[in-house]
DNA sequence: GCCTACCCTGTGGTCCGACCACACGGGTAG
DNA sequence: CTACCCGTGTGGTCGGACCACAGGGTAGGC
């Protein structure tokens, strides 16, 4: 057993035994170093990963907001690993592409089914609509846009998956831009379905709006050429 | 930026890049730290965050199995934040449940369409129905029999997710066991359905599959008093 | 000439002690 | 009473040191 995953152990106990919660602090460095008998550079490894693992958020300085303080942002850390295993040419595009329509299909039909708070999606889409957005600020509220789908569903962990994936791949999106015949026309279609997929989950309509999105999704990668 | 993420950075580009492939080395502590202009202990943190994320395995002593190798891991590092996240509480259990019946139900209809190769989870089952079986075992064993399901569906970020939430909820489903009123007879009835969902795999039934997967894992929970 | 045992070398693992930048909060001067 | 300032505790960084480990080259014995 290496000495920081002794605070990596600690640290999960405490949380599931309810000793630490969202808003408290983790113990300083020197004082976790003493409790435990390691050093504090083995401290610092493990509340590092803790960082990493979106468990923790640190800050210098002194008050409340100081310190290892207790999140949950489990969005940050799947988007790490995904987007490192996604440089390793060993999580291939396509197994993305076909995840993101498994987990947005199923968010439509969820959603459909429970009148869906659809005003900040459709204030979403009105942004999309102003002229001359660049191919980022596009796709980054695309993403918005897709992850609120997603959200819509009431599943946290699908959600959360679903905001790794898209920021897992923005890069990868923007680089496959110029792959694209015509940027603008483009942009106009996905408006135009994003529109009507907004419409079919006002309507109810859980398979259309489950058809329209799998359409939206493969349709960009495949004019992209990203799913190769 | 702080100096960890520098290497961090280096590290994904260098990966990207091609210049870093599995199996390969990264430079060593010593030689990165200087190579970067910082010292050796925030190298160390970044290593450990790369080992954490399941991109490399580090190992003391010389030659081709020393050093800092590159790996391609995803399960660990989708695991350890699953199970951080699941001891915070922010991440329902309801909500695994229902991520799991989705990602299963799907990967047995992908699954019946193509005549998988089904030998070797006939010879899990086989196991399982070994006399005396602890519940650790049998969940264990389990938990491979539902892993390899998702796996013949051929995509790796859904396998390498599946075995995530599996690994990650283990200790909670043993923890449950004393819930169920007969756990021998829990046993059998589970033994049962997953001879049923082979057999519908084999006769190609992809609908029956998938109900009977969606069954299996719902009716586990209910009587188990996780999903609450 | 061959084989065996030993030691050298390089790796990560751990530790210590020190200094820095930062931000809050209380004490002090106006 | 107010505004400024510095004390104090936090994480961030650094350099150096020593350890355990494993491989490979070398010197010795056979």
């Amino acid at each position: 057993m290496k000495n920081y995953e002794l605070v990596l152990h600690r640290v999960e106990a405490d949380l599931a035994a309810g000793r630490l919660r969202i808003g408290g602090r983790l113990p300083g460095e020197r004082v976790l170093a003493e409790q435990l008998g390691i050093s504090r550079p083995s401290v610092r490894e493990a509340v590092r990963v803790l960082g990493a693992m979106g468990v923790v958020r640190t800050a210098t300085g002194s008050g409340p907001e100081a310190g290892a303080v207790i999140v949950a942002e489990p969005v940050s850390p799947l988007t790490a690993v995904l987007r490192l295993h996604l440089a390793t040419n060993h999580l291939p595009m396509g197994d993305v592409v076909q995840t993101r329509v498994l987990l947005e299909s199923w968010a439509a039909r969820e959603a459909a089914g429970r009148s869906p708070e659809l005003a900040p999606v459709l204030e979403l889409l009105d942004r999309m609509d102003a002229p001359g957005l660049s191919p980022d600020e596009f796709h980054r509220l695309d993403a918005e846009f897709h992850v609120a789908l997603a959200g819509l569903a009431g599943n946290v962990l699908i959600a959360a998956v679903m905001e790794s994936l898209r920021s897992a791949i923005h890069g990868y999106v923007l680089a496959a831009v110029p792959n694209l015949p015509d940027w603008e026309a483009t942009a106009v279609g996905l408006r135009n379905e994003h529109r009507a997929i907004v419409a079919a989950l006002a309507a109810g309509d859980a398979d259309g709006a489950a058809k329209l999105v799998t359409a939206h999704i493969q349709g960009f990668y495949q004019a992209a050429r990203l799913s190769s």
